[in-house]
DNA sequence: ACTTGATTGAAACAGGTGTTTGAAACGGTG
DNA sequence: CACCGTTTCAAACACCTGTTTCAATCAAGT
């Protein structure tokens, strides 16, 4: 009676030799497709080519081992897309450039397996135990990373707070393709789709756009600013 | 045998004595809740206070009852917060103003039951056979209505694609909010939280962001626009 | 009051779920 | 080889699911 599982695997092997991962692997998938409630541990299990009771042998339970698929679906994430590194003196527009071209090819990078993004997107907008940690060890850094370019693009004339809304509002541009693709996809012609919302042209409007707002690149109209109507927004306390 | 349900009733009555109706917002609050797999028809129906045997009586299936509570609570959501109206003339920035209050509050009123939002919402991610009717009943009137409104922003100098971009990136900064919620909770500090991110302040936010980047109001760091860096963004065909 | 149709009710059904069991196979070590 | 803990396997176990059944109940219509 092995309780407790044993840990003492040489690691890094990701192949299909050891069976926790291949149960890890195939559970991240199934998880992602179906949902928790929909995927069975026994199609978990066949997919795995596994024995039924293995799941239960390796990790005591289905909850846990959903913990531990979305744990590792992250772990294979972040060795796969490292967070860019700059020079010091590089400028922040194109930090926030290529900050925005890296989430985005996170998000939607064609040659990645999807079901990592999609198990984590279930986790975001559906939060269990696993999210927490997930934010922390992830989401938080990236974010923390997003506010400091702003701030230097900002040149100190906004506060934190406010860098934090806009932070959010850039990661909102971006996090709108992947959560609702499919709607974006109903609402936006098809052949403008493969045309223009290509992963490059979608960082590059993003970043335009935001940019512009923070004074840092001409409008995207060529326009330059004008006064406000009167009796319009503005309405800040 | 009526497998065939009545469907003559006054309509209107969305109170409690009508037990189609108490179904379909049972369900709804269920579904929205749990999700379609964990949601089971004999809690829906114990919340609804009907036979186990009702919801087959009336919908037939469990699938088909899904569906009609969707578009239920789709009909309910557009009978509570009507589009706006504006007279002619209006200026564009208060009709975008407007326009983005109303789509936050519709998506994080505080006063309204969140089940109608968090059920459309998971149509959204994962589409079902719903998905199509809403977005052709309900997302793609609003969206069109929006590209109207920043084309008149943008006086003509935006393609219709260019405009969808950027209606696009309108729609993602106030969707984050709603679909990542409990993210963004966790990435802001909660007193922040109650006084910055009200739905009157996030409509401010994103409203002054977008007209900053269409050139129709001051950039947000009050600065003017610079030219770019020579080496860095802008690399559009 | 009687009939007729629509509705409700409690119980049962067939199927699939996560989990457990106990024995068989494996792989080193004395 | 015999021994050992570790790992696999097929089968079974409760349990819960959506759905059906069929008798009881109700609300008019005549």
């Amino acid at each position: 009676m092995a309780l407790i599982p044993p840990e003492n695997q040489s690691l890094g092997s990701s192949g299909s030799d050891d069976p926790r991962v291949r149960i890890l692997s195939a559970a991240g998938r199934e998880f992602a497709e179906k949902g928790y409630e929909a995927a069975t541990v026994r199609d978990i299990c066949t997919a795995a080519g596994v024995n039924g009771a293995a799941v239960n042998y390796y990790f005591g339970d289905k909850q846990r081992l959903y913990i531990e698929s979305v744990k590792h679906a992250h772990q294979e994430r972040v060795r796969q897309v490292p967070q860019p590194d700059w020079l010091p003196g590089t400028p922040p527009e194109v930090k926030l450039r290529d900050f925005v071209g890296n989430m985005i090819e996170r998000m939607l990078g064609f040659d990645q397996p999807p079901w990592q993004v999609r198990l984590m997107l279930r986790e975001i907008l559906h939060p269990t135990e696993a999210c927490r940690e997930l934010v922390e060890d992830y989401i938080r850094p990236h974010f923390t990373m997003l506010v400091a370019i702003l701030d230097e693009l900002a040149a100190g004339s906004l506060s934190q707070a406010e860098l934090r809304r806009v932070g959010l509002s850039v990661v909102g541009q971006c996090f709108l393709y992947r959560a609702a693709g499919d709607v974006v996809g109903m609402l936006i012609p098809e052949a403008e789709i493969n045309r223009l919302h290509t992963p490059e042209q979608l960082a590059d409007h993003v970043t335009a756009l935001s940019l512009a707002a923070l004074g840092r690149a001409p409008p995207l109209t060529g326009q330059p600013a004008r006064a406000p109507v009167p009796g319009s927004v503005s309405g800040q306390a």
